[in-house]
DNA sequence: TGTTTGTATTATAGATTATAATACAAGAGA
DNA sequence: TCTCTTGTATTATAATCTATAATACAAACA
């Protein structure tokens, strides 16, 4: 478990903790069934208190991308078939698709990266 | 100008004002060259401080998507060619398709809805 | 000469974020 | 049984961020 976090920006710490679980997860670097890492392992690693990771994992258990036991630890949901979309992710991919088009990308350059980003792989 | 605010969102006032006027210019609801209201007016408006409304305008201006001049107001900046693209955009579209991606949802099905966002008028 | 423009300043209040230290219930393993 | 580990809860504290309020300023414009 590698996080990459910057101190400096406007996103607070527990929720890029979040996004790069979410990421990892996306890209196959977390599997479903796989043990994450204790909340007090992962704020020694990242440098930060103990209750920024454990703000962080309650926030992917609200989300359902985890599931924790305060008995065995923490683990990656298993989700099958094609879930409903919260709001929020389709305000955040309409906010980064205008802001992309108002730079002047063209839908099939846009639909390019979109592509791109999809299919990456770690 | 109309805007929706939640004030109950962790998205602060400033910046979803930032984020209202960069889908009105994507749609085409705010044109180049266009003025837009004054601190003021929009503040008085929404009902908040105007320098909250200026905060959302320093943000915008700082982005390059408005050119403020303190005797002439705030107007819409004229975009030419295909700009780069600020890392913030970059990942913001990232998270998103993640998003949807641990949601179980095929590459087709995410590329038609970043399609039919994109081609959204309004 | 007033008015309007975005911006700056100062003060203030509240919320959020992050840390630190400590504690707890409950399962795991010895 | 005893000990360790688990996520979580609590309390206190400090720092930062957000938003408001009131006031002011330089510059352009009618």
């Amino acid at each position: 478990m590698l996080l990459q976090l910057d101190f400096n920006s406007e996103r607070p710490i527990y929720q890029q903790i979040r996004d790069q679980i979410v990421l990892g997860i996306a890209q196959g670097a977390l599997s479903p069934g796989e043990k994450l890492p204790t909340v007090r392992a992962l704020a020694d690693e990242a440098g930060v208190n103990m209750m920024t990771v454990s703000k962080a994992y309650q926030l992917l258990k609200q989300e359902g991308y985890i599931t924790t036991d305060r008995r065995s630890g923490t683990v990656v949901s298993a989700r099958e078939g094609t879930q409903t979309v919260p709001e929020q992710t389709v305000q955040r991919l309409k906010l980064a698709l205008s802001e992309l088009r108002v730079a002047g990308w063209r839908e099939e350059r846009v639909l390019d990266l979109c592509r791109e980003l999809y299919e990456q792989e770690g």
